[in-house]
DNA sequence: GCCGTTTTCGGCCCGACTGTTTTCAGTCG
């Protein structure tokens, strides 16, 4: 079973015991939901954590929660689950999917109408509102029965369940926004806050805050956006639309003196304000949107950092803000000082136009034009990692030759500019028995090499682990790139047995790639936070393949930032001097 | 059912919006 599959079936017991007695099971369900929420939020596999019985390690998971998922891997189900399922038609948990339809709502109308049918659900329930029946229900009316409509219709062209969207994509409808909104003359201030403020690698909705002494005004020019499809809905302070491609976008409005809490708020993460809010309460403090209630008596905030400090907080940056620890280590003023992209020196990663005959794609821009690329970025010093030359195409003889030519040309970049130093490297094919595509002699003319996994990615986690430990043992390997081969998106990426490939990089002194590309962040935040706990070096590169994609390094320090890197996990910080000691070091 | 720098018992975030109602239930973030 997949973690989404599991995240969804505790989905359901939640919603059967909404269904069955709210207020009775009331913590239950919040339980089960957060429990639900975890394991659908994991990078790794939740059946490897089983096997290595690391199950109750993750949050909201306990003993008992534990014990029902080791009976789900060992026998296929759980008594438990079932006893709570079994009186719920399974049509429900159907309708769930669908937005604006919660248990309470699913379960009323497949009762009413007795739709038992899980694969007929929706078309039956379109039906019947079709002719009428459902607005004469008591509870419901005849715009209720629209609205199903309306959600039945968009579910099944797929809005709201349309893939997120990368970075660069949310960024740019975000802004489009923004300068609409600023063009109100009420907008003071107007930000994109959510996973994008928190730079998450993909992003669902836009959230937008904005301040203002007149809400009123700014939500009516708001729902006028004239790309919206439709207004969701729109209130005193809230407003929400639906704009092409499924997208939704939210909006809140705040006075400026209130700005602070409401960044805070609309930030989140959801899972970072409950947290937030909880250690607030045990200091008899109310976190909202408006500010901190004491005893009835609210203080309001223009800026986040007086809102953290009055709850005894450092200032929390938006990437860390995951209820992964960031809260007690703000208290203990011990939040770790991120890298930054200032921080860093060099881009190791550039495919060029040098005609190497590569096995992979060859970049569109020169030495020379990537060089000044990056003196215009302020680096120290930058590495050209085309593909190694195609092993199909020449002996080892003609590979030797190329890159020995490719040698001479950079030595010459070298000698005839000061400003930046260049060094010789190449991205190398681990091949499917671990061994790199080209021979060893090739590979001895290079400072260093990459090597990643390009094909032949259905191996098991054991081999694969097994073939790029082989691979990065070569005395020449010494950054492994792309490391999950994962394409946002597009597919999923390999497991590794990372405790595995941790203390091979520390033993013998060898770095793990963070892939800034937009549609790899590569590696994912997750286990950035863990090589950063298991001190393994990591290296931020952009893997361009033409001059504008050398700008793409901030969306690696990004993701790096929530990986609570700092920059002492970041090689590429390091001086000129200081990094080639390391590339050409020893283990 | 989970969790722990006032707790292994006794707590558990906070508010907006909508539709169908005359004070609230359901859903969402």
């Amino acid at each position: 079973m997949s973690n989404q599959e599991i995240s969804k079936l505790l989905r359901n017991v939640a919603a059967s015991f909404t269904i069955k007695n709210e207020k009775k099971f009331r913590f239950q369900i919040i339980a089960y939901q957060k429990a639900s929420d975890s394991i659908g939020n994991l990078t790794s596999e939740l059946k490897d954590l089983y096997k290595e019985e690391k199950l109750e390690l993750l949050p909201g998971v306990g003993v008992s929660i534990r014990d029902h998922l080791i009976e789900l891997f060992k026998t296929g189900k759980v008594k438990h689950f079932e006893w709570a399922l079994k009186d719920i038609p399974k049509s429900v948990f159907v309708l769930l999917d669908i937005p604006g339809f919660g248990p309470k709502k699913a379960y009323r109308l497949v009762k009413e109408f007795g739709i038992n049918d899980p694969e007929k659900v929706i078309s039956s329930l379109e039906k019947i509102a079709k002719r009428g029946e459902i607005a004469s229900l008591p509870g419901f009316g005849e715009k209720s029965q629209s609205d199903i409509l309306r959600s039945i219709n968009e579910f099944k062209k797929g809005v709201g369940k349309t893939t997120r969207m990368t970075l660069p994509y949310a960024q740019e409808i975000a802004e489009k926004i923004v300068n609409y909104l600023k063009k109100s003359k009420h907008v003071v201030l107007a930000e994109s806050l959510g996973s994008l403020r928190r730079r998450m690698a993909t992003v669902g909705d836009i959230d937008i805050a904005v301040a203002s002494a007149k809400p009123k005004e700014v939500i009516n020019h708001f729902v006028a956006y004239s790309y919206k499809d439709r207004v969701i809905e729109k209130g005193e302070v809230t407003a929400s639309l639906l704009v092409s491609g499924g997208r939704q976008i939210d909006l809140m409005v705040q006075p400026p003196e209130s700005f602070g809490s409401l960044l805070q708020h609309f930030t989140g993460s959801k899972a970072h304000n409950v947290a937030l809010r909880e250690f607030a309460l045990k200091k008899g403090l109310s976190l909202s949107e408006y500010g901190i209630k004491k005893k009835n008596k609210l203080q309001k905030f223009e800026t986040e950092e007086k809102f953290y400090a009055a709850l005894g907080l450092d200032w929390i940056p938006p990437e860390l803000r995951e209820n992964t620890g960031e809260i007690e280590k703000a208290l203990e003023h011990n939040l770790p000082k991120l890298v930054a992209l200032s921080d860093i020196k060099g881009d190791l990663h550039i495919h060029s136009s040098y005609p190497i005959e590569p096995s992979h794609d060859l970049g569109k821009a020169s030495f020379e034009e990537m060089l000044r690329k990056a003196i215009s970025l302020g680096y120290e010093y930058i590495g050209f990692s085309e593909h190694n030359p195609s092993m199909s195409k020449h002996d080892s003889n003609e590979i030797f030759e190329i890159i020995a030519k490719r040698n001479k040309e950079i030595e010459q970049l070298n000698k005839s500019n000061k400003s930046i130093r260049v060094l010789k490297l190449l991205e190398t094919d681990i091949t499917p028995n671990g061994k790199l595509a080209i021979s060893n002699e090739c590979l001895d003319l290079l400072d260093a090499t990459i090597v990643s996994i390009h094909s032949g990615f259905g191996m098991d986690k054991k081999s694969m682990t097994k073939r790029v430990l082989t691979g990065l043992s070569h005395k020449k390997a010494k950054i492994l790139a792309h490391p999950t081969g994962r394409m946002l998106n597009e597919r999923p990426g390999f497991d590794l047995d990372w405790e595995e490939i941790f203390d091979f990089c520390k033993k013998h002194n060898k770095a793990l790639e963070i892939n800034s590309w937009p549609s790899r962040l590569d590696l994912p935040g997750s286990i950035i936070k863990m090589a950063v706990e298991n001190k393994v070096k990591m290296i931020i590169n952009t893997d361009s393949h033409a001059l504008w994609q050398m700008n793409l390094m901030k969306y690696g320090v990004e993701i790096a930032r929530r990986g609570w890197a700092t920059k002492n996990d970041i090689l590429n910080t390091l001086g000129y001097n200081d990094f080639v000691k390391w590339l050409k070091g020893g283990e």
